[in-house]
DNA sequence: CAACTACATTACCTTACAGCAATCTATATT
DNA sequence: AATATAGATTGCTGTAAGGTAATGTAGTTG
């Protein structure tokens, strides 16, 4: 785990930053950055979630380092601050196919 | 993003399985599992969390693969399933070191 | 300057869940 | 069988957080 010592401070950060991934919406919300910069209307279109919500998911993934910010003009540009969600995301997918082909096994063995 | 769509349906199942780790209490936890096999009232000991409470987080850990268990007379040993969790955090924890020095060069800049 | 647009913020409601105490279940011991 | 222990389950309370409507704010346009 890292050359890092896990005190609780430690696993109470790691922790919040879980969290910012642990809601569909801000998945969904990354998940359209994927394919670059864009505003925020045009991510409140494209999930259909509210303007309100979708800006405040933007502000706590701001916080976090989770995307970036380019004001231009009345429009601000979100875009991924690093590719290191989708590693994430990988880890977590690969973990859903072993426990779909585990329950599989359980169903035909 | 591996070769699986994200439907909304799956951001539902990684957002379930990111959310079982955005938990300071269960991370310590899976930490203290790094170390091998443990029973309930070893990781209360450890942990100094209520019994109830480590017992309601094991069977979620558990139920969603994050542990295995092995009951033997009156006790039940958990055991880490997989090392997917610390590549996880490693990630995680690589994300934290990237924020503290962005923060440190802010200042110092 | 007045009206409009894009986004942020606030206030409120509702739901989810961590923590804890009490109780229950299963196993072991005498 | 009675008692004790390990762990699971249930009910409760307080708190955190998502969703939304309303409002605020910065920038633009006429």
């Amino acid at each position: 785990m890292g050359n890092r010592a896990l005190t609780p401070d430690v696993l109470v950060l790691i922790a919040e930053r879980f969290k910012a991934l642990a809601e569909p919406a801000r998945l969904q919300i990354l998940n359209c950055l994927r394919s670059g910069e864009m505003t925020v209307t045009e991510l409140v279109e494209e999930t259909s979630l509210g303007q309100a919500n979708v800006s405040k998911h933007l502000q706590l993934l701001h916080s976090l380092g989770f995307v970036a910010r380019r004001k231009n003009g009345l429009f601000v540009h979100y875009t991924l601050a690093d590719k290191s969600v989708f590693q994430l995301c990988d880890v977590m997918c690969g973990r859903l196919d072993a426990e779909m082909k585990a329950r599989r096994k359980l169903l035909a063995g």
